[in-house]
DNA sequence: CAGTATCTATTTACTGAGTATATACATACT
DNA sequence: AGTATGTATATACTCAGTAAATAGATACTG
C-alpha cells in the first residue's frame, strides 16, 4: 500500500533505526504483510533525499537511527487527510472479469466460483481471527477484520449475481 | 492493476500495434481509467522480450504488429484462473486509519467522515452511471458498477459503525 | 563444547511498473 | 496560412519492491 507512509508514522512516533523499522512494521500489520527488508532502507533512503526524515547519527550499537523533519510531518498528515477514491477498476477481481468478458473466456463460471471459494474461505479465517481477538489483540485490527467481513459479505452476494445471470 | 495482462487479452483477441492497443484499452475501461502512452510501448517491449508477444512485422502503415504467443496465451490464462486474495491490509484505507490510530491522529472524525463524503458522492456518481447504462452501454460494465455500488455501501455501513465508537 | 540454526542488522544490484517529455506526420478548424 | 488536435512511437527516468549477500550475536542441541 504505502510502506512509505507508514514508516514516516513510525519514525513520527520516535527516532528510530532500520531493523526497528521493519519489526515495527510488521507490529502495526500483526505479520498480516510480510515485509522485504531491503525496501526499508530504500525507502529510507528515498526519505532522506527528499527530506521527509533526517539521521542526527548512530546510537550505541552504531545503528542509524532518523528523525521526521517537519516536511516528513506535512507529508504524513496530508497523507491521512486525503481520501481514498477507490475508482470502479482498482479492485482486481472487476478488472479480470471484464479482460475475461471482453475476449469470451469460456471459464468465466468457473472463474467465479473459484473467486467465490477464495472468499469463502476467508470469510471463515476472518471469523476466527475475529473470536480470537475478543479476548486479546487490539481494537483496531478487529475493527478491520469486522470491515473486511463486511466487504467480503458484499463480494460474495455480487458473485452469486453475476454468476446467476 | 495489470496493464500487462489487459494488454495480452487485447492481443489475443487479434493483431494490434501500440496505438491501437492504447485506444482498445481505453475502450475497455470506458475511459475511466488514464493510461499514458508510454507505458504502452515499454509494456510491449517486456511482453517481446519475455516471449508472451512477437512481432510478425509492420503494416502497411509502418506500425509494428504484435502477436500473442504460446506461452502468452498460457500466461493470459493462468492470470484469469488465479483468484484474487484480498489481504485485510490490501485496502488503503483500513490501512490508514491501522497508521492514524497507532500515532493518535487527533482528527480521526473527521478522516472518517471526509471518507464517507467521498464514497457518498461515488455512490451518487455511480448510480447515475448506472442510469445511463440502462439505455446504451456494455452489460458487464453494467454488472462491475453494480458490484463497485454493493462495496460502497458495506464500506458507508463499517464508517458509521468506526465512526459511532 | 563444537556445531549449527536463528535473530539482529544492513547493503546493493537489480527488475518491473509507470511517467514525462520529445518527436513527427496527418488531418481538421478558423 | 496558422494553429489545434489526433495518430503514432521512442526513450530516459523515477519509484517501488525483490533477491541475495554479508556479518556479528545469541540460542539450541547432540
Amino acid at each position: 500500500m504505502s510502506v512509505k507512509h507508514s514508516l514516516l508514522a513510525l519514525i513520527y512516533e520516535k527516532p528510530r533505526h532500520g531493523y526497528e523499522l521493519k519489526t515495527g512494521f510488521e507490529d502495526l500489520v500483526e505479520s498480516m504483510w510480510p515485509l522485504n527488508a531491503g525496501q526499508v532502507y530504500t525507502t529510507l533512503d528515498r526519505l532522506e533525499r527528499d527530506e521527509l526524515v533526517a539521521s542526527p547519527g548512530h546510537d550505541k550499537k552504531d545503528r542509524k537511527l532518523y528523525t521526521i523533519t517537519d516536511q516528513g510531518k506535512e507529508e504524513l498528515w496530508s497523507w491521512l487527510k486525503q481520501p481514498v477514491s477507490r475508482s470502479l477498476l482498482k479492485d482486481e477481481f472487476y478488472f479480470k472479469y471484464l479482460c475475461a468478458s471482453h475476449i469470451d473466456y469460456e471459464d468465466k463460471a468457473h472463474m467465479i466460483q473459484m473467486q467465490k471459494q477464495t472468499m469463502v474461505k476467508d470469510v471463515l479465517h476472518l471469523t476466527h481471527l475475529k473470536k480470537e481477538m475478543n479476548q486479546s489483540g487490539n481494537q483496531t485490527m478487529k475493527m478491520l477484520v469486522e470491515g473486511a467481513l463486511l466487504h467480503l459479505e458484499a463480494d460474495i452476494k455480487w458473485l452469486d449475481m453475476i454468476a446467476g445471470k
